[in-house]
RNA sequence: GCGCCUGUAGCUCAGCUGGAUAGAGCAACGGACUUCUAAUCCGUAGGUCGCAGGUUCGAAUCCUGCCAGGCGCGCCA
């Protein structure tokens, strides 16, 4: 439709200058938006305002001459008015609206797609929680943008990959392997002074368990030196397992998990920093080795290897980031809590380094999760271990629920995740509004199979009984499906798909509540009114499975 | 002190990357189930878009400066 209107408006606009009415043929990009104001039509440009400049005229003369000049050879507009400044609003002959029903049908699952991606590879790396405790609700919330905005940027057009990166290396595995030594040593019935700095959660006490059950106590017999390492890698390895089962519960699953220490072990890092070094990007000073970011827009530079000799994690993430440009991808994302945003100068500094664009490189910074509940603030301390997980919540309150919350307001701003309100099936839980028109449509379909309802014969020209507001209000509510898919992926902003979805399940409920649609006095109508809301639920289906979220037959 | 993010109805948030009279949900008040699922709908009320300047035909939106809140500023990850 607005494309449709774009070229109309474009060839007024040309033989408006052939006639010499309007001087210059440079004629700006035509915007068409949906004014807010249904008095003001049904499409509006502002056209004749962002011409005036260049055509030295007023914007309602410019109007005036479009107006005369439009040749509306679909029959699409009933009418047309100048007002105020000079805004051009269109109304649009309702029936010209009913087409998209149509593709919709034809288009199904497909309906929405686009491919302003053109096949670029994409990564888009999220969660990589480190393997040293259980996935928090903080990560959920990175679980459902990264994932969603996955699947969005296929939906248009991009060639994605998932990548979670384990930070199988380093201090914290070191920690991890002596916070289960001193449990193990515990359960031998030793007295162990067990450090602050150790992680104090209760499910190290089961990993311990669990390795004495499985290797015997010979391990906690060890000495310190010799058992972290084989403490550690047990312990990982399980909790790894156990972030993947979370994850598959929440409906995510990666395409590759990444080893931080399969870089060390290949020799990436040594052979990395080594050229560096020739190339003056890392230097020595004070006895450590600086990586030179402060050249590329960082505030400082940044050490990678430490007066002990100990690489930091600075030094395995420019190779890591590296090594996905060298894999191929064209445009790496990585979705990060908003605690690390100090970080994003340097890692563009190394992007840029290694001798890639830094502008191909984008951070979604996710900001935190406060969980509530009933309105309070649950307390949570992840250094003393109390803390609820993610599948607690998953547990608690569905996937569908979870992740609809989590999806339901831009990554940018912080979000209170109440469980109480999260397990309500009102209006106050919006992941039920918009599923419950997908049940209510399934449900009305089950009723025409029931009652041996004779629909069959559909012709293009029963439409021609959708003419009440709420048709086409409801219509026009699915074109907007596109453009909602077009600017997500455009922006990588999951959120507008849920607000779309909450608009389109109004507008049916409305329509529900005002129309019937199965009527058997009158097939031709009843055809119509099936065509329109299967139209609706596929829309409803196929946003929600971008979203992640299951569309139910029934509720 | 510096940097990033946020400030919109009593509460939680949208606002299509500059458009016309700023929108939803919740909470409040009043209505609608013998009819395809009331997990729904309809109506009423509620606002100086943090404050002050600037840019222009036009600003919640862009720029600058303040104010308030959150988060960062390690040879931690």
């Amino acid at each position: 439709m607005k494309n449709l209107l774009k070229i109309t408006i474009l060839a007024a606009a040309s033989a408006a200058h052939k006639q010499g009415v309007l001087p210059s043929s440079d004629f700006s990009e035509v915007i068409l938006e949906e004014p807010k104001a249904e008095s003001h039509g049904d499409l509006s440009t502002n056209i004749a305002m962002q011409m005036a400049k260049t055509q030295r005229m007023a914007p309602r003369k410019i109007a005036e001459a479009l107006i005369e000049n439009l040749d509306d050879k679909d029959g699409l507009i009933e009418r047309t008015e100048i007002a105020g400044p000079g805004f051009i609003n269109f109304f649009i002959r309702p029936t010209a609206w009913h087409p998209i029903l149509s593709t919709i049908h034809k288009q199904d699952d497909k309906y929405g797609q686009c491919d302003i991606g053109k096949a670029t590879p994409i990564q888009i790396e999220f969660v990589s929680s480190n393997p040293t405790g259980p996935l928090h609700v903080g990560h959920g919330r990175g679980g459902a943008v990264g994932d969603s905005t996955a699947n969005i940027l296929s939906f248009c057009g991009y060639d994605v990959q998932k990548e979670y990166y384990i930070n199988d290396s380093g201090r914290q595995i070191q920690t991890l392997g002596i916070s289960v030594y001193l449990r193990g040593k515990e359960l031998l019935g030793k007295t162990v002074d067990f450090p602050e700095t150790c992680y104090q959660g209760d499910y190290i006490k089961d990993l311990a368990k669990e390795l004495l059950e499985k290797d015997g106590k010979d391990i906690f017999e060890k000495a310190e030196a010799d058992a972290i390492m084989p403490c550690a890698r047990f312990a990982a390895d399980k909790i790894i397992d156990g972030m993947r089962a979370d994850l598959e519960d929440f409906g995510i699953r990666f395409d590759r998990w990444f080893s931080e220490q399969s870089l060390y072990d290949s020799g990436k890092v040594d052979a990395d920093i080594r050229a560096f070094k020739e190339k003056g990007l890392v230097y020595e000073k004070d006895g450590a080795q600086w990586f030179a970011t402060s050249n590329y827009g960082d505030e400082k530079d940044r050490v990678v290897v430490r007066q002990n000799g100990q690489t930091t994690y600075f030094a395995s993430d420019i190779t890591y980031h590296k090594d996905k440009f060298e894999r191929g991808f064209r445009k790496v994302i990585d979705v990060w809590g908003a605690d690390h945003h100090g970080y994003i100068p340097r890692v563009k500094a190394a992007v840029e380094a290694t001798g890639y664009n830094p502008d191909q490189f984008d951070v979604l910074l996710v900001q935190l999760v406060n969980l509530l509940r009933a309105g309070k603030p649950v307390a949570m301390s992840t250094r003393s271990g109390e803390f609820v997980t993610l599948s607690d919540v998953i547990k608690e309150v569905g996937r569908d629920a979870a992740r609809f919350i989590f999806l339901s307001r831009h990554y940018d701003s912080p979000l209170d995740f109440d469980l109480d309100l999260a397990k309500k099936k009102t209006n106050d839980n919006p992941v039920y509004y918009v599923q419950y028109v997908h049940a209510r449509i399934a449900s009305i379909h089950r009723k025409v199979v029931n009652d041996g309802l004779n629909v069959s014969g559909f012709s293009p020209s029963d439409l021609l009984a959708l003419d009440t507001s709420e048709d086409i209000t409801l219509i026009k509510n699915l074109t907007r499906y596109p453009e909602a898919v077009k600017a997500a992926g455009t922006f990588m902003e999951p959120h507008r798909i849920t607000f779309y979805l909450m608009n389109l399940a109004a507008a049916f409920h409305t329509y529900y509540n005002r129309h019937r649609v199965l009527c058997e006095d009158d097939l031709p109508l009843t055809r119509a009114r099936l065509h329109l809301i299967t139209a609706v639920q596929k829309v409803i289906r196929n946003g929600l499975s971008l979203l992640g979220i299951s569309a139910p037959e029934s509720m």
